[in-house]
Parts: C-alpha cells; sequence; structure tokens
DNA sequence: TAAAAATACTCCATAGGTATTTTAT
DNA sequence: ATAAAATACCTATGGAGTATTTTTA
C-alpha cells in the first residue's frame, strides 16, 4: 500500500461508486478497481462490500479510511514543515565582513553570488 | 515522495553513509542516490549535507527523519488493525438454525461450505 | 590519490489505458 | 435488460541494476 493507493481508497469510499470515483481522480475504471482489489489482497482484507447499485464500507474499511486520512495528512503537514523550514534557513543567511565601508565591497560581493561555481582543481 | 522513499530516506539518515544504506537496503547505491534527490526535489529541500567522508542531516532532514518514522509507524499500526479486524470478523461468524437436532444437518452444512460457488444463470 | 557519491545507460516491472466480459438487480 | 465492476490485453513510465565518471578530503 503506497499514498497513491490510499487517495484511490478515499476516493472510493467518498463516493461509494468507483465509476465516479475514477472520474474524480481523473483516470479510468478499471486500474481504480485493480489497485482497490491489490490493497484488499496485501492487506488481507475485505474493504468494500460489492452490489450491483451499492458498495459500502466494511468494518476494516472504516477503519482504513480513518487511518488513511490521518496518514495523508500528516505527510501534507510535512511538506509545508519542510517548506518552512527551507524558508527559515534563508531568512537566516546573514553576510557580514570586517572593514571600514560596506560600500566598496558589495559589487563584488554581488559578482561574486552572480557568477558560474568555479569547479575545484 | 513514497513509503519506499521514506524507508530510504530513514537508512541513509541512520547510516549517514549512502553505501552502507544501500547494503541495508539490500540494493545498490545509485539507485538509492537517485531517490534520495529525488525527494529533495520534490520537497524542494536538501536533506543531506554532503561531504568526503562524513554527511550529516540538515535540519529539514532532521525533521523529516521524525516525521517519517511517525508516518511509517502510523502505517505499520494500520495494517496490524487490519488484520485484527479480519480476525474479529471471523471470530463473530456463527452459524444458527431452528430444528430439533444439530447433528442431523452438519455435513450437510459443511460440504456447502466445501463446494465451489455455483453461478447465477 | 582514494573513498564515496553522482551520472549514463539499459532493462524490466508495474501502473494506467481501451475493449470486453461478467455480475447482480 | 442494464448499470456497474471485473477481466484481458497492451503500452509506457519509472525504478533498479551495472559500468563509469566526478568529487573532495
Amino acid at each position: 500500500m503506497n499514498f497513491k493507493q490510499m487517495t484511490y481508497f478515499i476516493a472510493v469510499a467518498e463516493e461509494l461508486h468507483f465509476g465516479r470515483a475514477a472520474e474524480r481522480l481523473d483516470m479510468a475504471q478499471p486500474p481504480l478497481s485493480r489497485q482497490i482489489k491489490q490493497i484488499e489482497g496485501e492487506l488481507e482484507a475485505v474493504l468494500f462490500s460489492r452490489g450491483r447499485s451499492a458498495i459500502s464500507l466494511t468494518q476494516a474499511g472504516e477503519k482504513l479510511l480513518e487511518r488513511s486520512r490521518a496518514i495523508l495528512a500528516l505527510l501534507g503537514d510535512t511538506k509545508l514543515e519542510m517548506r518552512r523550514l527551507c524558508q527559515g534557513a534563508e531568512g537566516r543567511l546573514r553576510i557580514g565582513f570586517v572593514g571600514s565601508s560596506t560600500y566598496g565591497i558589495l559589487p563584488t560581493i554581488i559578482r561574486a553570488f552572480r557568477a558560474p561555481i568555479p569547479r575545484s582543481t
């Protein structure tokens, strides 16, 4: 089971209809059915009760829905955190030097930043 | 980023050495390096400071290690829960009927369970 | 210069698509 | 009989391997 399969499962669990879930996921119905089957195989659990004009979540399915949402939320949160940390790192970048005047050396620093990174020999 | 990449990242973060991490993951070093690079690209974050004889976690890397462990723990927990629910479902299966004696019909029930499921016409 | 990571390339597994069949009301 | 899910088959993306190059202490 992977994150993509979790989003697939959540879509089917919310729509309770493979066709509509596939549409919402912008994919075809057969690969969606197969992915759900694969999850069921891997977990050795039946997640949906299939009937012609109504599928419903089993007890295991209900639980998995809950957990999948929690896991995906934690993942999303982590991605935001990563972005935040990078911005923070940029925000903390300060350059200082000791000398009588900043103005003389500033253009040199700027040129150094803009120049291609030299290879070591 | 997916679960597999998380386990890759955790291995490198713990070993602080791509070669050893690859060995531990029972895979070659180049695909491991590529997967880590791919994570860094997706998250737009540098996770390791690379030096010749020492790599180390950046601040973002430390955070991701923490979060990855939490996410994988939650996933493992979920899988156990699924198994537990299925066992529970099996445990609740009871068959009853109204009649004077169980013994006469029991072999019939057993045969019915063992027979191939008939197709509807 | 040597140990380690990155790159180049090749191959294969699997996710996804289309067409079709099976199922259940 | 019909709507919906499952199956069959094909294609293509990308993950993993081997060989090699690049890096830096």
